[in-house]
DNA sequence: AATGAATGAGAGTTCATTCAT
DNA sequence: AATGAATGAACTCTCATTCAT
């Protein structure tokens, strides 16, 4: 689903996946600029004669990059939980897990997310997709700030729709710290101090 | 001071100095990947030979911009208050401002600063330039949190530490998000979320 | 008769006029350096691989382009008035008229034909196809001047073979000064001319 | 005077006359199909990418080609001839004798015009550059011709506008002749019927 | 201190052609 | 008879950098 041509063999698909993971991975080390349509083919396995005849341009090929980092990104917030919210604080403890473990196993992702940031302010198109994704983070963060407001977990006065931004941001920054200093603060008193600011003591 | 060569005739100076203001430019409207010497030496009204003559490669104009931006931005957080603190509420609310009016008023700022993140991963040189502000900044923010918490202005269990990360990471955060979605959420409910969040009700 | 593979089905042959069609078109188009055999396989509604089958190679396909031009260009000049010629001068404006709404009416065979000529001075192959098209029109042109001079009709002195040559050169001069200024001198005026030369009043 | 770039030293100008020239000569051995800036670089004994130094696009170069070529053409009609012209005749048969041996000294000039030719069918820039050169040739003939005209030496009914068109047709119609049949017509012969034609009898 | 000219080493893209199916 | 996939070889153009002046 990395792009939509119409007519496309499985095992064309299969070759085109094949392609963005190249790219996403030359990404990850060596960032934009040091992204080689040449190199990305040789990781691939295959000619760059046969890179453009999947994805006609390098920009093309970018795009495939975003919508796969994009989705690769969306499984990390379970998603369809678009009912109830049995326990909104084990909710929360999971989500921050699963965003840690997230960079720890595979820092790449983020490293490419902020490559495509810095993207999204020049591309729409880039930026659309990346909207989305975010919007939809958001989203999921503040169903169950919601939930545990009602369920008389987090504090009564907690502004949702900001605590979910806020949230939203902090890990986005927390990544991108981890990109300046690696060596970053450790993360359980960071949670705790998390937890504090939404139960409100 | 943009860069250290020793000997360099004022006139010299102000010549690097509008090199690298150009640079700085130029990466924030088009990105690295845009960055492209003789544009720059073009911006700067002078001849791509002369721009090698101030910067003998690209990387050394890179680290310019690098230690130009770093500097602009450290000038956000007052710094030199390293003793007391009288208000520590109104210093939160002034730093929070003044990181707002940062991004209204030069929002290039932020993005060559999340340009040069991307590369600061890569170049070990930039890390350190990068890392240095980030802690200055991390300690500047620790110091008023730490005089709030022993006025009984902020929550007496604040983990400090963990508190000044967590701003410092919602800043960074908070401008990333904005490179995605310029459109963003209102900034006032998102610094009284941070406060209650501080002071814990 | 596009081409002569011996063995070819109906079907065959039908599609191999197609794409000679195609190519023609697009020729006339964008001359012999637009010409992508992609291109004329997607004109032609076959994927360029069968191009491949019909035409091994794409110097082939132009042969065939050739072929089909020069034959087509043939039909201008009767052809088969090889004995008696009635009426000289009326022949004559007949001819010019031909030309004339050859031009008019398709202007790309004129173009294709100016491309193929430049082709000709380097390729032997074409160069002896063009060859036999302008020999016959020469012939058919010396034809019936000989036959007006006999009747009295142009001017008993006339250089039949120069005359002749003199016409095919002046019909191509002006097809090739059509393309350079395609807003030309009025055609009647000219055409009138060119009578009282070989009339000689 | 290939190109007006505002700034460019003696030397530089010297350079770019040399390019033009190469490729001038490879358009005349293949045509433009045939022309490949590395050649020309190669030819030029320089560097491609100092090619692409003095014109920016290969279409530049092409441009550069077709002004070179117009006024090497242009200087066959001896053109300073704006006033008296004392023996119509003789500038008739001196016209005719400088095409001629243009043809035989530098008949690459022609095969580059005929070249060029295609290429202002489709490319508005160098078609008015041809346009002007015909319409000045044209004039020129114009010019001798009424002065024969009036001086009694041509046919008192001699359309002298058409006469003009149909004498630059014939030139150009006549090297194009001579590229799909190197071998032609005796010239002589063909001269003498041109003057017959002018004279009436 | 400054510049026009020059260049090596690519970069992305194109294209005729082939091959397995 | 037809096609999706694949490729080698090239092509135009770019760019940081150097050099003579």
């Amino acid at each position: 689903m990395a792009t939509d041509r119409g007519s496309r063999t499985a095992r064309g698909e299969a070759q085109a996946e094949r392609v963005v993971e190249a790219a996403f991975g030359l990404i990850a080390e060596r960032g934009f600029e040091g992204l080689r349509t040449r190199d990305v083919a040789l990781r691939a396995g295959i000619n760059v004669a046969t890179l453009h005849y999947y994805f006609p341009t390098k920009e093309d090929l970018i795009r495939g990059v975003v919508s796969a980092a994009t989705e690769r990104f969306r499984t990390g917030h379970g998603g369809r939980d678009a009912d109830a919210v049995r326990d909104p604080l084990a909710v929360l403890r999971e989500d921050l897990r699963i965003r840690q473990r997230q960079v720890e196993e595979s820092p790449e992702l983020f490293t490419v997310l902020l490559e495509l940031s810095t993207r999204a302010a020049r591309d729409p198109a880039i930026r659309a997709m990346m909207q989305e994704t975010t919007e939809q983070w958001r989203a999921h963060v503040a169903h169950y700030l919601q939930a545990g407001v009602e369920a008389g977990v987090f504090r009564p006065d907690l502004d949702v729709a900001a605590a979910a931004a806020h949230l939203v941001a902090l890990s986005l920054g927390w990544h991108l710290q981890m990109l300046i200093s690696p060596d970053a603060t450790a993360s359980e008193r960071f949670n705790a101090e998390v937890e504090r600011w939404l139960i409100g003591r």
